[in-house]
DNA sequence: CGCTTTTGACCAGCGC
DNA sequence: GCGCTGGTCAAAAGCG
């Protein structure tokens, strides 16, 4: 009968919170608690899957946790918990083995649970020490590959890519060093409470001798650009941002106008966005954003921004570049191009230009994604991170001379040790920008990705909205749908 | 009235 | 040095 008693005590414990605070020290925060009662905490502690996030209560306050014992039990053990919270049981003989069975399992399933937690904890401790050693794989590998292309310009000039991408390094280090953006100027004025006006060039004169000697100390400075071409009528996209025309220019071989905006949710954000219509097909909008948003974004353009600053992420920490679609579809690339032969959805593959003054990533929406549906076995079997080109992969594409950071074709689990794979992808699933992006790309490749025309307009902002508000460019318009099929930065 | 767009002027970088 | 180009500013105008 002892057992008896402590039921509802148990109970009442689960019910009380403790249970849900996880490892959080409920013993010290129960000092009036019997030590019979903390016989029962230990095993409750260690199950922090019931955060409190996961409000397991109902509105009139009866434990939900019950779902997964149901489930492993069979029985309906929820009514017959409350029942026993509520002191309404009957007390007849049949209810009370019921009640100790009911006990037990709890017991076995707390214990199971634990075990899976620490198991669980064991993996994501993997996972992470997997990723840190992955990146800090990549920093060295990217140290010894500058090194090395220095020494290699010095000893053969005419090195064919080589020299491509020596150039590239120079020249990205030329924009870092001589050619500071304007958006940089503004976030130092800003932070330095100085006027924007104030001459740029005396502050891209550096005189520390640290930034001049290493550039590539800089790569996180660097200002890169991501650029997304879809189709759309619409004069600017909804990315879920508000946007303020600040400019509009005549661009040199091109017969439209391009527009300059900078992003109105935040005084002093410095994230601004050029919209232009292609000259050679006027229905392709291209939007190219630069800059990081210093202001919480609104859901609907988090995907955006999410995506954007994966892209720029994943552009800077690249330390070259080059026309990497066309690098991907040369018949002679390597295995990476594999990657992206299995890669579904070729319409959003980036391409790095080495050729514009700042380093920038194209998202090309234009073309219809190649299956009429995602396919879910893809999905399933290799992960969502498999679907998105990531910057080791990139960097693997453009470096000939460093053949240990190829990674080859992770979507082929035959070429490498499937554990090798599993570590790889659980690594770039665990970097933030890159599980952000992918949201935002699988949202949008299966928002509206089966029809070019649907898609650009999960994509695009139709602003006969904005040119009745007098073409403002405001894309938060609450009344719109919130599109999380936005694409691209920051 | 406040916000946004328009648009000409201005500035800086670059090439010749 | 000059002109071209990209990018930005800021006053004026428009809009709700």
């Amino acid at each position: 009968m002892e057992e008896h008693t402590q039921d509802p005590r148990e109970i009442a414990f689960l019910h009380s919170g403790e249970f849900l605070r996880g490892d959080s020290d409920s013993k010290d925060d129960q000092p009036n608690e019997s030590s019979e009662e903390h016989r029962h905490e230990s095993p409750i502690k260690e199950v922090d899957f019931f955060s409190a996030k996961s409000q397991p209560y109902d509105d009139i306050g009866h434990v939900r946790m019950t779902t997964t014992i149901v489930g492993s039990s069979g029985f309906n053990d929820d009514l017959v918990m409350v029942n026993s919270w509520h002191g309404t049981s009957s007390d007849d003989g049949d209810d009370k083995t019921k009640t100790k069975t009911q006990i037990i399992r709890l017991k076995l399933e707390l214990a199971r649970l634990h075990e899976e937690n620490y198991k669980l904890k064991h993996l994501l401790d993997e996972i992470s020490e997997s990723y840190n050693n992955l990146q800090r794989r990549v920093l060295l590998v990217r140290q010894t590959q500058v090194e090395g292309l220095h020494k290699q310009h010095e000893d053969i000039p005419q090195a064919g890519s080589s020299q491509a991408l020596e150039d590239m390094n120079n020249e990205i280090a030329a924009t870092t060093l001589k050619r500071r953006s304007p958006d940089d100027v503004d976030d130092r004025d800003m932070h330095q409470g100085r006027s924007p006006k104030t001459p740029r060039l005396d502050q891209n004169k550096s005189n520390n001798p640290d930034e001049q000697q290493n550039p590539h100390d800089q790569l996180p400075f660097r200002k890169a650009r991501v650029s997304v071409r879809a189709r759309s009528d619409a004069t600017t996209v909804n990315d879920g941002c508000q946007w303020r025309k600040y400019g509009q220019k005549m661009a040199k071989g091109n017969p439209c106008p391009r527009a300059y905006y900078r992003c109105t949710m935040a005084v002093g954000c410095p994230v601004r966005k050029q919209v232009q219509r292609c000259a050679e097909d006027t229905t392709i909008l291209t939007t190219t954003y630069e800059g990081n948003h210093n202001h919480p974004l609104p859901p609907s353009a988090t995907a955006m921004a999410a995506t954007t600053s994966a892209a720029a992420a994943m552009l800077l920490s690249g330390s070259t570049t080059s026309n990497l679609h066309q690098t991907l579809s040369s018949p002679s690339a390597t295995s990476s191009s594999s990657f992206y032969n299995n890669f579904p959805y070729t319409s959003t593959i980036a391409t790095l230009s080495a050729s514009a003054p700042f380093p920038t990533i194209t998202l090309d929406l234009t073309n219809p994604p190649r299956p009429l549906q995602p396919p879910p076995q893809f999905l399933s079997q290799y992960g969502p991170a498999a679907f998105l080109p990531n910057a080791n992969q990139i960097r693997s594409i453009n470096n000939n001379n460093n053949p240990q950071l190829l990674l080859p074709n992770l979507l082929g689990p035959q070429a490498l040790p499937r554990d090798m794979v599993d570590s790889v992808r659980a690594a770039i699933a665990m970097d933030p920008n890159f599980t952000a992006a992918l949201a935002a790309a699988i949202s949008n490749i299966i928002g509206g990705g089966n029809n070019d025309n649907n898609n650009n307009n999960d994509i695009i902002n139709d602003n006969k909205v904005d040119a009745k508000s007098g073409g403002s460019s405001n894309g938060d318009s609450p009344q719109l749908p919130q599109s999380c099929t936005t694409f691209s930065t920051n």
